[in-house]
DNA sequence: GGGCCGAGCCAC
DNA sequence: AAACGTGGCTCGGCCC
């Protein structure tokens, strides 16, 4: 293995020298690919320098001196394969900052995560260097890069960064190589192709972003402020008389009795009125009869919407765009799913006025589309029970039907409470639920639980097959698989943990999740992938801006708001048929001036 | 003053 | 009191 130092790069800061370089490029079975910008927003990050290295050379090229026209179309081809680290940032600074729309990526991270998940979510470039290289790497140059006094903003490198820069896009190859035989080995490479066909629609998606009615956010939290203070209030009033002194301000204002967001606090209050309780979480302030308890989880009701929901959003509208692009993580979660921060718009509240505040830009309309309960169609298909699948391929509420085939009475006759028992059931199955959970939620004694899902499972003996199977299979093997082929693997407790079994059981419970879960975001993913390619072919003025799990929001222009919800609606049942054969896939789908379900 | 963690709670 | 899967955000509280 060379050494670091001993890396050869040539320096490109003339455009004929950069002109040179093409017909290398273009002959190169793969190229790595990395830039270096002065920040992480693509919006306002200058290019600085991208490099290129193909198993012959090393290219560094300063992208303050020369136009990247001359390697546009090499990066932009199906061929050669493009290998990047964390593409999403590379695509999405070259787009913004050159015009150049990467193609053909591979992408080393989300390979990696794909690789070690369950196992690790080490996939950073000095993780992965030294793993499938025995290389260490220093990453402190990276932070002289955005730093605001940086000469390479003027376009003056010091040979750190350069050096810095050709080595890492050099070990991306040899990286490439070892970690491919590993998906191979792994059977992954049809998940890795639709994950790195994934990367650039999520680019896209980030980079269009969600557009946000500030005027009506701020009359919401207003509202609720004022609600939070005079509960907040009233709760301080209570409570005055425990303080042995009354504590003053500065300014000689009375100030708050407790800290109402301090669980320790909270606890002392409750002793000092005579109640004893072990915890102040939701569950045990519903249960207590203290008239604080029932004002407290309103106080928290407010409070959570203002401090998670409030202006903190606001401020993450880009000063350019004037739009929210938040990171949608495309390995979030070890099933498969979507994570999202900065701003995280996928826990938005369903209900309460928050929603209705993303609206369309004038001219515009948003278009929402959700599967209709994808993962019970996908545990229909997976077990294959015929009762599930007839209830789909009728069209008929499958909560009622279970119902009416658990209770042995007519459909007719299921009522609202059998029916919510029955949906409970159905859900409750998915997270690898037992009968004493699901008491609590139906409000019947654990016995009488028990004798429910008994019921249930002779109607649906090939569920309880395939849950039962599932779950032994994921720790006989330590590890499942969806339906898209993508895998999660579990790292079994030693045989003498002290909660051996308790570990074990939450194997089978994520063992019978994940495939279902994960198979709802492999079809999400096909769809994502589908619904762009739809919009670029047939030049649309729409644009993917959002996903949550079995939904997706696009913005179309008014005039073709219909025809893109119809295509959208098409393509979404389009991918749920690529892994669902036997079940039918459902999407609902509304035009609207908001974001609404 | 930054990093980390648990509690609590929002989403699907 | 609760044993229900997947996340992220904010806070208090603790550590260095």
């Amino acid at each position: 293995m060379a050494t670091l130092e001993d890396i050869k790069y040539e320096f490109i800061t003339t455009q004929e020298a950069l002109e040179k370089i093409v017909p290398g490029l273009e002959k190169a079975p793969t190229v790595s690919v990395d830039t270096e910008g002065n920040s992480l927003d693509p919006y306002q990050s200058k290019l600085l320098l991208l490099q290129l290295s193909t198993p012959e050379e090393n290219y560094v090229i300063d992208c303050t001196k020369v136009n990247l026209s001359p390697v546009k179309a090499v990066l932009e081809a199906e061929k050669p394969l493009k290998i990047l680290q964390n593409a999403k940032y590379d695509y999405s600074v070259l787009k913004v900052q050159a015009g150049i729309i990467l193609g053909a990526i591979y992408d080393t991270m989300i390979a990696e995560r794909l690789i070690t998940c369950g196992l690790s979510r080490e996939i950073s470039l000095r993780t992965i260097a030294d793993k499938y290289l025995g290389v260490k790497l220093e990453k402190v140059t990276r932070e002289s890069f955005t730093d605001p006094k940086n000469p390479a903003l003027r376009g003056k490198f010091t040979k750190e960064q350069l050096d810095y820069a050709a080595r890492d896009s050099h070990i991306l190859l040899d990286i490439f190589k070892k970690q491919f035989k590993q998906l191979q080995e792994q059977g992954l490479i049809e998940t890795a192709k639709l994950e790195f066909k994934v990367i650039s629609v999520v680019a896209e998606m980030e980079l269009k972003g969600s557009l946000i009615d500030t005027k009506k956010w701020r009359a919401h939290i207003e509202e609720l402020e004022e609600k939070r203070n005079a509960i907040n209030q009233e709760i301080q009033n209570d409570l005055r008389p425990l303080a042995a002194f009354t504590q003053v301000d500065l300014f000689g204002n009375e100030m708050d009795a407790i800290n109402l967001d301090s669980p320790l606090q909270l606890l002392d209050a409750f002793k000092k009125l005579g109640v004893e309780l072990p915890n102040t979480s939701e569950a045990t302030l519903q249960k207590c009869e203290h008239p604080l308890a029932k004002k407290l989880l309103e106080y928290r009701g407010y409070e959570k919407m203002i401090t998670s929901f409030g202006e903190t959003i606001l401020q993450k509208i880009n000063p350019i765009t004037g739009r929210l692009h938040p990171d949608f993580i495309q390995l979030g979660a070890d099933t498969g799913r979507f994570a999202c921060n900065n701003p995280n718009l996928q826990q938005i509240p369903a209900e309460s006025g928050f929603r209705s505040c993303f609206v369309a830009s004038p001219g515009y309309k948003l278009v929402t589309a959700d599967y209709s309960q994808i993962e019970l169609r996908i545990m229909a298909e997976v077990s294959e029970d015929p009762v599930f699948l007839e209830a789909f391929l009728s069209d008929q509420d499958l909560h009622t039907l279970t119902a009416s085939q658990m209770f042995r009475i007519p459909i007719e006759q299921v009522d609202k409470a059998k029916r919510f028992q029955a949906k409970s059931i159905n859900f409750g199955l998915m997270y690898g639920r037992g009968p004493a959970s699901l008491a609590v939620q139906i409000g019947v004694t654990v016995d009488e639980a028990r004798e429910l899902l008994d019921v249930y499972f002779k109607t649906y003996r090939k569920v309880k097959q395939w849950l039962d199977n599932i779950g032994r299979s994921a720790v006989k093997n330590c590890y499942v698989r969806t339906l898209g082929g993508r895998r999660r693997s579990f790292i079994l407790p030693d045989r003498d943990h002290p909660d051996y079994l308790k570990l074990i059981g939450g194997i089978e419970r994520q063992g019978k999740n994940t495939p279902i879960q994960g198979t709802s975001a492999d079809i999400t993913k096909y769809a994502l992938i589908f619904i762009y390619g739809e919009f670029s072919k047939k030049n649309l003025d729409a644009h993917l801006i959002h996903t949550v799990h079995d939904e997706i929001v696009s913005e179309a222009r008014e005039d073709i708001a219909e025809e893109v919800a119809k295509i959208v609606e098409e393509q979404m049942i389009r991918a749920g048929a690529l892994l669902l054969k036997k079940c039918p896939v459902k999407v609902e789908v509304k035009v609207s001036n908001y974001w609404e379900k």
